[in-house]
DNA sequence: CATGGGATTGACT
DNA sequence: GTCAATCCCATGC
């Protein structure tokens, strides 16, 4: 069952811990969630810290829609928006255990392990063919991406990755004992 | 308008 | 473990 609006019009840390084990499907392939973190507004370690700009814009609008950013020249990454328009706050999907498509996802990778496939936010992308072009997609109603509901597995918490910022916020969710998170807790 | 760093990854030592 | 690749955009002159 696809989220919601109201699902994701909640505390951004509520929304990112509820999406481990829940589904990200896009065309033909689908993963579950392994791994995600929370950023908001408040902290200088989120995009929409800034404020309002033309990249950010989609952070402060409604919650349910995808934010896609192209980080480090090469990588996209899924995030996403949580809490009512007007804050900016977004939840970044950092890993997959690959459910469906999984054929389809190895081209980019044909030798890669299924563990591997979308294991890390920019992996996780480009297994799936999720690029910026998406970036404001709205997941409640689009019939190209959308989350659903899935298990609720054991959560673990522990601090985010590769941050320069805000490095002791323990804002990041894995599902516990999982192969497929992108870094051990 | 120039510059520098980034929510990363994969190749290499 | 270290490091380069590579582009967007926020910041500062």
């Amino acid at each position: 069952m696809r989220l919601d609006e109201g699902f994701y019009a909640r505390s951004v840390h509520d929304v990112a811990r509820e999406l481990v084990g829940c589904v990200v499907r896009h065309g033909e392939t689908a993963g579950r969630i392994v791994e995600t973190e929370s950023y908001h507004m408040e902290e200088p370690a989120c995009h929409a810290f800034a404020g309002v700009t033309e990249r950010t814009r989609t952070l402060f609008g409604p919650p349910g829609r995808a934010y896609v950013y192209f980080s480090y020249g090469i990588h996209s990454l899924l995030n996403a928006v949580a809490e009512d328009e007007g804050v900016g706050a977004a939840v970044l999907i950092r890993a997959l255990e690959p459910t469906e498509g999984i054929e389809w996802m190895k081209q980019n990778y044909p030798a890669i392990r299924v563990t591997d496939l979308a294991r890390g936010p920019g992996r996780l992308c480009a297994a799936l063919g999720i690029g910026r072009e998406l970036s404001g997609t709205d997941l409640v109603t689009s019939d190209r991406l959308w989350l659903e509901r899935g298990t609720h597995p054991r959560i673990r918490v522990s601090t985010r990755i590769g941050l320069s910022r805000d490095q002791h916020r323990r804002l990041r969710f894995l599902e516990h004992g999982s192969a497929f998170v992108s870094v051990p807790p």
